[in-house]
This record gives structure tokens, sequence and C-alpha cells, in this order.
DNA sequence: AGAACCATATTGGTCATACCAAACTGGATA
DNA sequence: TATCCAGTTTGGTATGACCAATATGGTTCT
């Protein structure tokens, strides 16, 4: 928001190289200057530079492992995301943090779905068709069941054609995986899943934005009083 | 993810402290402890110290103004979203940046307005009133309009009872305010954003998600527009 | 020629020390 | 009690040094 009195010299540097990454000059995927030469560059010292770089590399505009030359990286949405990971680590531990994530995603995806019905491509419903019949071919394998049902998921977040969407995908599968991995997965869950999915899948073929919703509500209410239940949370 | 091979001293000391600040060992809104006392609790030189106190204000952990202790701040979802505004600045600059970003802000209200029309208590109605009512006296000052108008679209935000939302909400607002900010504002205008502000109320009152949903779809696509001629964008 | 290999120059990570200017503190003063 | 000032604390920056791991380029072996 507010700008303050900014006056640290590593900013200066941060506001420097970013521009330099948005505008290409600094090459996507190449290293960064070393930070000597950094620091003769911008007449300061290796402090600020390391600072700078500490930034940019917590803005995700450069990925550094320890002991080698900081990678820029261009930023896109998933970027953003994953950024943002260890923070919202912290909200989930929060009371209520895991349901209101989850929530947020069962409304995402209400919209996802309805929009499916009203706009899906051919291509669209080609690629739903396909991920319904792996997630079917998994049923007995709960570990691949995991992977074809989130990939599911994720093909209504393509739908819309828009960045924005496969990064929050991937921003609820990540966040939300780990209180997914300590659940018990049973083959009969499995098959309901697959069949919740299939129910959503006929609605978007049928073009009924409101059955799709519906299907779609049903399938992750279930799943999470599932989720819940395993947790021993409070009920709504 | 993945943890790789972490060795950097400075990561140990960001640990320590985010579970403190988790913990609330250190208090929300209270000073972290001086660098050199910092340097002293952990073994370590200034330097990593320093690092940490930056990676910590770049996850939004501390709030760390030039010359001033670091304030400790609890993260809540506005911070997670104002943390990451740098870097979704760029993304706004790429082609079709903007255009993504407010069409998932249309999707977002799309939903939220057909979840007021069915669920929304009179609590959230008076509210909506409220602030509709407040757009109307405003329509002759650009400026109030402007945030009236906002204001409006917060309320359908807090509806869902889900702290996402507002954040979510403000992010919109925050990033989207410099398009909208060198756009001229004519009363005309205003007068048609707050008929469209009613009818999308009315839709709600009537407890028809459909109809909500397409005044939205109408005021927003019409705001768009705008937007899109303003700055000779590409039609869709 | 091509692959495995090794000595050496780079380079990131950390430490110790120092200086400055702004912020803070507490007591003297009006 | 409110104000003001000097001394202290503290964040921002600069140097310079050392270590260990990496990167590099030439040498040797196959």
């Amino acid at each position: 928001m507010s700008l303050d009195t900014n006056i640290r010299a590593a900013d200066a540097i941060v506001a420097e190289l970013e521009s330099q990454i948005a505008s290409g000059r600094l090459r996507n995927k190449s290293p960064l200057p070393a930070e000597r030469e950094l620091m003769e560059q911008f007449g300061t010292s290796r402090t600020v530079v390391r600072e700078a770089i500490s930034t940019l590399s917590n803005r995700g505009l450069v990925e550094s492992k320890p002991r080698f030359r900081p990678i820029v990286s261009k930023p896109d949405y998933a970027t953003v995301l994953s950024a943002t990971g260890n923070v919202v680590r912290h909200l989930l531990n929060e009371p209520g943090g895991v349901k209101n994530l989850y929530q947020s995603r069962v409304f995402m995806e209400c919209g996802l779905v309805r929009q499916a019905a009203i706009s899906a491509t051919k291509t669209d419903i080609s690629d739903l068709k396909a991920a319904l019949e792996a997630n079917k071919n998994a049923i007995n394998d709960s570990e691949e069941f995991y992977r074809t049902d989130n990939a599911f998921h994720g093909v209504l977040y393509q739908i819309p054609k828009n960045p924005i969407f496969p990064a929050v995908h991937e921003g609820y599968t990540s966040w939300l995986a780990p209180q997914w991995a300590q659940m018990k997965r049973l083959p009969e869950r499995n098959l309901a899943n697959y069949e919740a999915h299939k129910a959503i899948l006929d609605a978007i073929l049928e073009r009924d934005a409101d059955a799709a919703e519906e299907a779609l509500n049903v399938h992750l209410k279930a799943a999470w009083e599932y989720v819940r239940v395993t947790f021993d949370m409070e009920a709504d």
C-alpha cells in the first residue's frame, strides 16, 4: 500500500532487477550475475546485493538454491501462488482454516462446472471424458486414483482458458494435499468419487448448469464430510 | 515442496521465528527483538539475522519500515494477498494480464451473487441496501462514488462469511485500482452503475440466482467494455 | 576423439568489525 | 505537566576475510 520513506538501498536494486527481468534483459531461466559483479554494477556493498537477491527470491522472481547462482524465473500465476504457500500453511493451522479454504474451493468449482455446462468446447468435453476414463481405471489403485481424481478437477480449471484458474487449482492441490495425504483411501470410496465425477460430466454433457452444480456440490460435500470425520472437526 | 539441501543458517532462524509468531510467543503487533539480540540468541552473525528478518518481511510475517523495529504481524488472508501484490503487478503488464484478472473477478462475483440470492441473511440484505443507498447518494461525486461502488461489491464478498473472500476482494481492488484510477468517471456512468447495482440487488431480493448473475454479468461486462475502450485493448 | 579426472579460479554463505544517522530513552528544564 | 536535550540504542551500509562447494579448463587415460 503505502510507500513510506523507503530509503533502503536494496530496494533500488530489487526494482532495477525486477524491471530487467520483466523486460527480458535478464533472460528467463538464466543465472543472475555474480554477487560481486552486481555489487560493482550498483556501487553498493555485497550486503545490500545479497539482501536484494533474498527479496527477489522471496518474491519468486529468482529461484535460489543454496550454493548455486540464482536462476531468473519470470513470474507466472503459479509462481504467485506457490510464493504464498508458506504463509498459507500457517493459516490452515488456525481453527477453521482448512474449512475456509475448502469452502472456497467448492465455491470455485461450482462456478467452473456451471461455466463448463454452458460453454465447454468439444475439446474440453473430450478432455473431461479422458480424465474420467483414467479415473475409472484407477479405482483399485488408490495412489493413482488420487492423481486422476485431481486431474479431473484440474480439467475444470482449464476450461475458462484463463491462466489464473489452473494456478488456483495448483494452489488448492498443494495446500490441501497434506490433509488428504493422511486419509485412508478405500476402493469403495474411490468408486463413489468416480461415480460423482461421472454425474458431473453427464450434467455438463446435457448442458444443465444447475444439475452440474448440484452434482459437484454433493460430491465435494461428501468428500468434506469424510475429511471432517477423519480429523474430528466440529460440524458446520 | 522439495526441501533440497537447505543449509542456510537464515532458514533455521526464519523457521524458529515463524513458529514463535504462530504460537503467540512473539506477540502480534509487538516489535521483534533487536537484531543484535537475535544474533546472540541464535549464535549467528548479524548478517544471517538480517537475512532472516528480510525473509519474514517478504513473507508478510513482520512489517518492517526502514529504521524501525520490525513489527510482528500474524498472517491473515489479506496479508497473503498483499504480499503477492508486487509480483501481480508484473503479470498485469503482460498482454492479457488485466483481462485475465478482470475475468476471474467476474467469475468470482457471478458466484457470489448467486450465493447471495440463495442464502443472503437479513443482515446481508440490509448491508446491501445500505451500500446501495450510499452509492446512490454519491452519483455526483465521482471520487466518493468509486468508494461506494467498491464497498457495494465488497458486501458481496462478505456474504459467505469466509475470510478468504474479503481478502480476494481487497486484492482485486488494489491490483486493478491503477487501471481504474486513470479513467474518467462521469456522472452519467455513475448513474448507470448505480442502476446496475440496483438491478443486482433486486434480483437478490427476489431470490432469483439466474437473474442476479445475469445482472451482474451485464454490469461488469459494460464496465469492462469501458475499460477496454479507454486503454485501446484488443476486443475479446 | 571422447570420456574421466584433477588443480585452480569463482562464487555463495557466513563472520567480525566499524561507522553513521535516525530513533529511542530518561532526566533536566521551563 | 509538558518540553526539550544529550546520551544510548538500533537499523542500514560498508569492508574485508575465510570456508566450502561449484564451475572451469586443461590434462590424462581409454
